[in-house]
DNA sequence: TACCAGGTAAAAA
DNA sequence: TTTTTACATGGT
């Protein structure tokens, strides 16, 4: 099937920059290939672009499916209906916006199958490493998703919900967190929350949903509303990975304080989201180029290999 | 070995 | 009301 991105898109810098955030284990593919529940039934979605970074992209399901859900599937995974256009053209006369933006043309976040998966992914994060997350819900994948062809859907909330705190530990949760992730499947289950309802709704109503779920403060909030719901603008200026990486282009060495975030990306508004995704993005793409730590001006001119 | 890592809720003051 | 503490795993 043809899907066609809103505005420019490479998604195979996109799946580079995604894997830059992960532990990575060698090359990263140039196809987005995924399991996720389609129609109720584990599916094996195929996604690449077979004329280079134009915005046709294709996708394809095994076993095959309603073409509707999967284009709705597809457009999801890869923000199609997300146009970085007006983006580009704001930060363009940025000093600094601007070359990173032109380096990382066509850069779009993935994002994962659900709203549910990006709220636990929300729940791992909170106060522990990437990397330490990552391997946590791999765990928790393995053991109460369903296995496909070599790949693994990310567990359903009836699955979380009738999993026990003492397994969900066994994953390396905290108990606190097990009792977060079970409450938040079940909410979900019984329809209390409904993430996908909440899509058309403002942030701030959105915000009043997540909050009246233990464990999801307000960081959670601005972390789900930017890489879940797409909202461009949102971001949690209380994060200690974006205040280190945004000091890098916008600092003096020194982690940024919240407020010094706010100020430094507000010439970006209403894409402040979207700006410190490029700026992370860049900065770990050098880093895995083996790129060594240098001054603002120059790290946003240096393109990525 | 410590300490910190893309927080939060609950206890203590 | 505000401040302090416990908590999980992985990297340095």
């Amino acid at each position: 099937m043809a899907v066609r991105s809103k505005g420019p898109f490479d998604l195979a810098l996109s799946l580079r920059a995604a894997a830059s955030f992960l532990p990575t284990v060698g090359e990263v593919p140039v196809i987005l290939r995924t399991a996720v529940q389609l129609d109720g039934r584990p599916t094996i979605l195929e996604i690449q672009q077979p004329f280079g970074t134009s915005s046709l992209v294709r996708g394809s399901s095994l076993p095959v499916t309603g073409q509707r859900r999967l284009r709705e599937m597809i457009k999801w995974l890869i923000s199609a209906d997300l146009d970085l256009r007006p983006f580009h053209t704001l930060v363009a006369p940025h000093p600094i916006m601007g070359p990173v933006a032109a380096a990382l043309l066509g850069l779009k976040p993935l994002r994962p199958a659900t709203l549910f998966e990006m709220a636990i992914i929300a729940i791992t994060e909170q106060q522990l490493s990437l990397a330490a997350a990552f391997y946590i819900r791999a765990r928790l994948v393995s053991r109460f998703g369903t296995r496909l062809d070599g790949l693994w859907t990310f567990p359903s909330p009836e699955r979380l919900a009738a999993a026990s705190l003492r397994d969900l530990g066994a994953c390396g949760l905290s108990h606190r967190k097990a009792e977060y992730v079970k409450d938040l499947a079940r909410h979900v289950m019984q329809g209390v929350l409904d993430f996908d309802a909440l899509r058309r709704r403002s942030d701030q109503r959105i915000r009043e949903a997540l909050l009246s779920n233990r464990g999801f403060g307000e960081w959670s909030v601005q972390y789900i509303l930017g890489r879940g719901y797409g909202r461009p603008d949102c971001l949690p200026s209380g994060d200690v990975g974006l205040q280190r990486v945004i000091a890098r282009y916008f600092g003096e060495g020194r982690r940024l304080t919240a407020a010094e975030l706010e100020q430094a990306l507000s010439p970006f508004k209403p894409f402040r989201g979207l700006a410190a995704f490029y700026l992370s993005a860049h900065w770990r793409l050098l880093r895995a180029a083996g790129a060594t730590p240098i001054g603002p001006h120059e790290l946003a001119s240096m393109s990525i290999a």
